[in-house]
Parts: C-alpha cells; structure tokens; sequence
DNA sequence: AAAACTATCAACCGCTCCGGG
DNA sequence: ACCCGGAGCGGTTGATAGTTT
C-alpha cells in the first residue's frame, strides 16, 4: 500500500495556506503522513485531547492544516482503531447497515466499533460493491430464465444511485413471510400483492428499491431478527427496520425508512431510535440477540422524528404494487 | 522478466451543517 | 438576519502492492 515517499512528502510543501487566526501565513504540507507527523499528533492528542483542529495542528507543531490532522487522527491514530481485515461477522453488518442507512458511512460506522467510516466506505466500494455486482449478473441471468422480463431491467440502481443487488433466501423470505402482519387485508391493499412485492428475485422491487418491510410488533419475534447474521448470507430479514415503525406500518430502507401506511404521519425521535439501534447491534456484534425491539420501546408515540414524515402519496403506489401477477417467485 | 491489469486504501476536495459573533 | 469559521461527511483520486498475462 501507499506508503510515505520522499517525493509525494515534498510535493504538498508548496502549498501556502493561511494559518487562521491572521498570526502568519504558514506552508501547510499535504500528502502521506511521516511517522514523524504522526507521533507529533499522537503525542500531542494523548497529552491534550480534542479541541480546535486548527489550533491542535498548530501547537502540535504540525505543518498542516487542521482538516488534515483530523482526518489522519479518525482514520489511523485513534488508539481504539481495529486492524486488519472485516471478520465475516462484520462484512454481515455492513451490508445490512448499508441496506438501511445507505451511504451514511460514519452513521454505519458507529455501529462498528473500532471502524472508521473511510475504512467502511473503501471496503464497499472496493469489496462488495463488486461482489454484488457479480451477485446481481447471477440473478439477472436466472431472472430471464425465469421470464421475469423487464421487472429486473430497472433494478440496476437504487433511488440513491447506488448498486443493488441483496439477495434473499428462501429461509429470508419465510422469516420475512412470518412478519408480515394478516391485518394488512384490510388495508388499502391486498396482502397477496404486498407478499409479492417482497419476493422479487434480487431483494428489490422493480424500481430497484430494497423491499417494503411491514410492521408487526407481534409476530416478529427473536428468530426473525437474529437470523440475519447468523446465516451469514447477504440481504435477509432486517430486523433494524422494524424498530422505526408502528404496527401494520410498511417501512421501505431505500427510502430511509420513510413510513407509509396508518401511521405515515406519525413522526420519531431520530436520536433515540439511533440509540436504540446502536443497543442492538452491539448486542449482535457480542454474539448475544436480543430480539427485536419492541416498536413503541424505541419510538413511543407521539415523539418528533423532525421533518422526516413521509405521505404514502409521495411514494410511487401505483407502480409498486403493480405487475404483481408476474412475480413468479413464490406463490401465494 | 516485464508489462498490463486489478485491488486496496490514504488522503484530498468540496459541500453542508451548525454555532458564535 | 447575516456572515464566518470549524467540524464533519461523502465522493473521488491516485499511488502502490499484488496478481495475471
């Protein structure tokens, strides 16, 4: 890997930034870190701790601009950092934070201790990106064998931009089958037609979204929600999602969990249901499930989830539940 | 052996958000 | 209300190590 090269070290030293606070204008260098810089900043950030960037790269002795030291303290010097490659367990858990939260990288990170959100975000792009993009090229070719036509033409991206491409097992779909509340019967749409958008092929619906999840505070037990990471597989029941929503609420990841449905107005305390979640994982991350949440013990009613209510007539319904006849996956 | 290609990841850039004046 | 600076974030770049041809 890159490594500190005399020449790429003297490249950023030409550089002339002005050191705030007017003192004097001061070159500032760029480029890879010596070890040199580095034990300064360490040195300095054990003995003093966190404060103003500007000012830590300036009385660290450091000729480099304050961005600069916290992106080398998060990224490598923090003492709590994790080395090494993502244990399966992990890669797990990107995938399925990523399915929720999308490239919120520094939010995914926070659920992984000792990761940095650069680190995260390399590894997507570099690892799995392409291991679903390889996954995606499989399902395609079995998707037209299995007459699926165009249903899976459009899932090339997601409403973010981003490679599709979650899979989910049979077992998945049970889990997910066992979660779905019967009571959807009596809303404003068939459950056969939601069941059926859940089933596409590559985990998402024809527009490349993730599927809808609906909320069942009932049925949704410990086994649904743990088994995601103990298969080991990609895509799967989330069980995170659950705990954004109500009962009968239907919960879309690719719209960042945006609720529609009864309860599509109802809005969450966004820190508190973080919170929540980060409880979770840890949980996961130490081997030990504790079942999903119960919804209304991360929600409650009647918090503020600021500005993020979404109205079931700002969702594309009418393509959603269409073509729902043609999904030959499971039968229902 | 060497050129070409691929994977990895450190670090930069530009943007948004937020708090203080 | 507006401006400014700092913090933080996500996208992207580019150097280098490793692998393949």
């Amino acid at each position: 890997m890159r490594k500190p090269d005399q020449s790429e070290r003297e490249k950023g030293c030409n550089n002339i930034n002005v050191v705030s606070k007017g003192i004097m204008p001061m070159k500032t260098r760029k480029g890879l870190w010596s070890p040199e810089e580095d034990e300064k900043l360490m040195n300095y950030m054990l003995r003093n701790g966190h404060g103003c960037w500007t000012d830590i790269a300036r009385n660290a002795g450091l000729q480099r601009c304050g961005k600069s030291c916290r992106l080398r303290w998060i990224n490598y010097l923090r003492p709590d950092l994790k080395r090494g490659a993502f244990s399966p367990q992990e890669q797990d858990l990107i995938i399925h934070l990523h399915s929720v939260l999308g490239n919120r990288w520094s939010q995914i990170a926070a659920r992984l201790p000792g990761r940095t959100y650069n680190e995260i975000k390399n590894f997507w792009n570099s690892t799995i990106k392409k291991r679903l993009k390889t996954n995606k090229t499989d399902a395609s070719t079995i998707s037209q064998t299995d007459s699926m036509g165009d249903l899976s033409a459009d899932a090339s991206r997601d409403i973010t931009g981003s490679e599709p491409g979650m899979f989910m097992s049979i077992h998945d779909h049970e889990i997910m089958n066992n979660c779905i509340d019967s009571s959807l019967t009596s809303s404003t749409t068939t459950s056969s037609s939601v069941h059926n958008n859940l089933m596409f092929m590559n985990g998402h619906d024809q527009f490349g979204h993730l599927p809808p999840l609906v909320v069942d505070q009932t049925n949704c037990d410990s086994n649904g929600g743990s088994s995601f990471l103990e298969q080991g597989g990609y895509g799967g029941v989330l069980d995170v999602p659950y705990m954004f929503g109500m009962e009968n609420d239907i919960i879309n990841p690719a719209l960042g969990n945006r609720v529609i449905g009864e309860n599509a107005n109802a809005t969450f305390d966004h820190h508190e249901v973080d919170n929540k979640i980060t409880h979770h994982v840890n949980h996961h991350l130490n081997g030990v499930s504790d079942g999903n949440i119960k919804v209304e013990e991360v929600v409650g009613f009647g918090n503020n989830w600021a500005g993020e209510s979404f109205r079931i007539g700002e969702w594309d319904m009418e393509g959603f539940f269409a073509n729902v006849s043609s999904i030959p996956y499971i039968d229902f």
